[in-house]
DNA sequence: TGTACATCAGTGAACGCGCGTTCACTGATGTAC
DNA sequence: TGTACATCAGTGAACGCGCGTTCACTGATGTAC
């Protein structure tokens, strides 16, 4: 293994330095894999997009020969694929955290959970900008994978709306049809949040403004809607 | 000119066979240019992502020497520009032509727009693969020219907010919020439109119909929702 | 109208470069006895 | 516990390939007189 020590960024999947040393060869090799994936997202973080990376780009950020990479990954969807199922995990986590943050008696719960969102946004930045760009730019296989992850993401959210009195009637496809809508505001919001420059606090409360106007509406929506009966059969037989 | 004939697809950008004779040297120019871009579109068509094409594999398409794209484009992203520009045409002749189907009386005004909206979606396919891929995907140049039409497209769509009764007394940057959630909605919606196989006329019936439901659900909330006094104010000072 | 010259869209060959992938290898770690 | 062998994460060199870009060119089109 090379001591060679790169870029000035911490490398998140090494918890301490040197710390390869007392490991068991399963160990090191995991901590090699998860710097393969710290190295693609660093690189995603330098404006790169994920498509465009190539094994040497990453192999040589991770401080590895390219070879290396394929004891761990046959190619770079398969690397992108471990960063879609972290990506599945924030996303779990993040609704946990609003869930806990919606049980407290909240005066504002769109509001607070807005703001759990942005942080989430900004904690998980380069996970955002890596699925913002890949969700319709990247291979087919990672679209479908990221596709996935979202829409099981939208199937929890409505779970959560079923207990709230508001939409309690509706059935789950109305539930997932409305939560789909949620989901789609809130990715769209990522990649602006993302681009904001970073001493603007007005134009970031400008945003956030706006975004929680956009939810507040689909919410407002969504309550006073009630489905028509029989609409599915009048468009297929107009 | 080579006469070469490659793949079997019919080349939008030229109008007769063998129109290339009795041309002046300008309208020959500017026929490969098109052809240049129609070859890049046609790329697009084939699942390649337009981030990941090259001078050589468009001007190989294109029927006609790499050297040869110099004389167009300085490079990939100038071309990429000029699909931009023709996707800025597409979206305005689009709005012109749902206020036209508005003005007839009509029962269902937003059902009648969706629908000339999938049909846009489906005429323009690779126009729509591109941008819904480049619009976070591809390079910051093209990123940022897309994001300028789409807020342009915005804006019109805010006028012809302006004249319908239910929103006349909104503000401009109200109005700017509402529509901005209106074309988020549809540009999330055209890649899944443009993803379904042919041949399920029942799924796609399916989808059309959810897509109504959540600009339904858009439209209702809009329509009872009012600006709360102060509320950046709140916003900015907690 | 005819001629001499300028322009310039497209050609064809060449270049250096970084890529993905292969191969045989090394030497520390793990395992069986 | 000690020894002999197997495993395998990472190495280093090499390959063929397609890329972007350059150069001097060709010959039809356009222009000036």
């Amino acid at each position: 293994m090379r001591s060679q020590v790169h870029s000035s960024t911490q490398m998140a999947g090494e918890p301490t330095t040197m710390s390869r040393e007392n490991l068991s060869r399963t160990e090191r090799k995991d901590l090699t894999r998860a710097s393969l994936v710290r190295a693609a997202l660093h690189l995603i973080g330098e404006g790169r997009s994920f498509t465009s990376l190539g094994i040497r780009e990453i192999t040589r950020e991770a401080g590895v020969v390219p070879n290396a990479f394929y004891r761990h990954f046959g190619n770079t969807d398969e690397l992108g694929l471990a960063l879609v199922a972290e990506m599945g995990q924030t996303l779990r986590r993040l609704l946990r955290q609003a869930r806990q943050t919606g049980q407290a008696q909240d005066v504002d719960l769109l509001r607070r959970s807005v703001q759990v969102y942005q942080a989430y946004v900004k904690l998980n930045r380069l996970l955002f900008l890596f699925i913002s760009s890949e969700r319709s730019g990247g291979s087919r296989t990672l679209r479908v994978a990221i596709r996935h992850e979202v829409s099981h993401f939208t199937s929890e959210m409505a779970q959560d709306f079923r207990r709230m009195s508001d939409y309690s009637d509706l059935s789950t496809a109305h539930l997932q049809m409305i939560c789909g809508l949620v989901v789609t505001t809130m990715l769209a919001a990522a990649p602006e949040m993302l681009d904001l420059p970073e001493d603007q606090p007005l134009l970031e409360a400008e945003m956030t403004e706006t975004f929680v106007q956009q939810l507040r509406i689909v919410l407002l929506g969504a309550a006073n809607w009630r489905p028509k009966a029989n609409r599915v059969g009048s468009a297929l037989h107009p």
